[in-house]
Formats: C-alpha cells, sequence, structure tokens
DNA sequence: ACTATTTCCTGGATGC
DNA sequence: TGCATCCAGGAAATAG
C-alpha cells in the first residue's frame, strides 16, 4: 500500500530516471478508466510535453510539465496510486501487465506504465497542485499538535484524514502510535501536550525511516525500478496482531476503527 | 462543521 | 478440487 515512505520512493526513481525526457505519444486504456480529468484532457496535456521533474505531495506523485523549448510549467500529471497502482519505467518489448491503464512513449525509447488491478488509483491533469492537508515531515510540532484541536474523532482516524495531514496511511499511523505510546482509539483532541510531542517525532521518524529502507513492500508494492522495500521488516505492531511485542513481549492486539485495522500493544500503549 | 458509514475494485486466503 | 465468501484499504460519496 503505497502510503508517503513508499511514494517518495517511486517519485525519487522516477525523478532520477525520466527527469528530462519527452513524451513522445500517450495511450490510455480501457473501459471504467480510473480518471480524475477526461481521457482528452490528459492526452492533450501529456503529449510532447518535456518531463522537467518529478516529484512527491502527500500520497501524490506529480509530473512537472513544459511544452518543448519554454522554460515556464505547462501543467502537471498527478498521479494517485490508490491501493495496487504502480509505475514502471521500462522498456517497450516487455510484456504489457494485465491491468496496465496508461502507457508514456518517451523520447528515449523508454516507456512509462502505469498497472493498477484494484482500480483505486487516480490520473489527473492540474495547473498548480496542491495537497489538501500540512505535510508531515515539513510540519512544526506546534503546527501538528494544532491540526488535532477539537477533534472527537479517534487519533487514527485523525492521523488517516487526508485534509488534516497528506501521506499519512495505515501502516504508518499504527506505527507512529505505537512510538508515542499512545492508543488508536483515543480521541484525538484527549492528547496532551507531550503526547502530541512523542506523536510528532514518532511520526517523523518512522517516515524518515521507511523512506531510507525504500517504503514497506506488503501486498505488491515496488518501486519504478520494480524493487521491493525492506521496511515491513522493521514494523512494531503493523501485521503482527498476537505477536509479542518488540518491547515488552505482550501480545499485539488488532481492531477495527473507521473500518481500518489497527494495531497496539495493550502495554506500551495508553 | 464534523463524524461515521458505505462504496468502489480485484486477487489472494480461507472455509466447507 | 472447486466454488463461494471474506478481506485488504484510500478517498469520495452519502447519511446522520
Amino acid at each position: 500500500m503505497p502510503e508517503l515512505p513508499e511514494v517518495e520512493t517511486i517519485a525519487r526513481g522516477l525523478a532520477k530516471r525520466i527527469t528530462g525526457d519527452v513524451i513522445e505519444s500517450v495511450w490510455l486504456g480501457s473501459k471504467p478508466e480510473p480518471l480524475k480529468s477526461p481521457a482528452a484532457q490528459i492526452e492533450a496535456a501529456l503529449q510532447s510535453k518535456k518531463i522537467s521533474g518529478v516529484r512527491r505531495s502527500g500520497k501524490h506523485i506529480v509530473f512537472d510539465l513544459q511544452a518543448p523549448g519554454t522554460k515556464g510549467s505547462a501543467a502537471q500529471w498527478i498521479v494517485h496510486l490508490g491501493m495496487t497502482g504502480r509505475l514502471l519505467v521500462c522498456s517497450p518489448d516487455q510484456e504489457t501487465e494485465k491491468h496496465t491503464h496508461a502507457v508514456l512513449r518517451l523520447e528515449s525509447g523508454r516507456e512509462v506504465r502505469f498497472v493498477d488491478p484494484r482500480r483505486f488509483g487516480r490520473l489527473a491533469v492540474v495547473e498548480n497542485f496542491t495537497p489538501p492537508g500540512a505535510e508531515p515531515l515539513n510540519t512544526s510540532a506546534e503546527q501538528f499538535a494544532t491540526l488535532f484541536r477539537g477533534r472527537k474523532t479517534p487519533i487514527k482516524s485523525a492521523l488517516l484524514n487526508q485534509k488534516l495531514l497528506s501521506g499519512v496511511g495505515n501502516i504508518y499511523a499504527d506505527e507512529a502510535l505505537f512510538r508515542a505510546g499512545v492508543r488508536p482509539r483515543r480521541r484525538a483532541a484527549s492528547l496532551n501536550r507531550e503526547e502530541f510531542a512523542r506523536l510528532h517525532k514518532g511520526l517523523q521518524q518512522v517516515l524518515k525511516e521507511a523512506i531510507r529502507l525504500g517504503g514497506s513492500s506488503i501486498s505488491d508494492y515496488v518501486d519504478s525500478n520494480g524493487e521491493e522495500g525492506f521496511f515491513q521488516l522493521k514494523h512494531r505492531v503493523y501485521g503482527r496482531e498476537g505477536l509479542p511485542c518488540r518491547r515488552c513481549k505482550t501480545p499485539i492486539k488488532r481492531v477495527v476503527i473507521a473500518g481500518r485495522s489497527s494495531h497496539y500493544c495493550p502495554k506500551c500503549q495508553k
């Protein structure tokens, strides 16, 4: 499941490999298209544009485009990977996988392919992308605590709310709460200053460490090279129901909050 | 203005 | 072995 660290890894890989390349042709696939912009608009915006950069914003991958021979930004191609989306850079000879929904042919002779079996991913073209919420890694402890002021919803749900924080998903929300020693069901507004400080620090630490290890490969996540990440080996609670807590050996619990499984240590988290 | 719930979608795991 | 059912979850839509 691509969350901030996985999306960051993919965006960095893409930036390294295709920055400066030019989109020669665009193919958009099939029936119920996972598009947020009309297909014709996406095709027109991408056709013959130079990719001046690729970066992450929240869980979105932003491709900055330029009209050939100009300096200013033309538009941005926005890709959200959903649950199972992948962006791959490959040779045209490579067999096209099932569930390939978009292919960009580049002047260098390579292709960028968007593959997404579960179709939760989204493609769009915009002028000036702004994420709906704050970037977790660029948010001060004070700003962070302010986001949750007066919220009655469980802290786990608040962390997943992209309008508050952009980029945190189920894995890193659980991991950050473990590091902070806070149970996922706690009402957001009930956390005290120290708990917010620990959560802010824990979240930034876990995101940074996960980026360092290339993200978590749980189901089918791979980066733009097809490489898996390694952070899943470091998970302290996510996916560890019934297994001993790495800190105190108490079995990890799993509960469902707002329809999402949430993992925590009943002894280490209050 | 919030919050909670449902829906979308497919492949893999599980159960009988 | 085969078929049905369940489950994973990001975010938009819907309901309260």
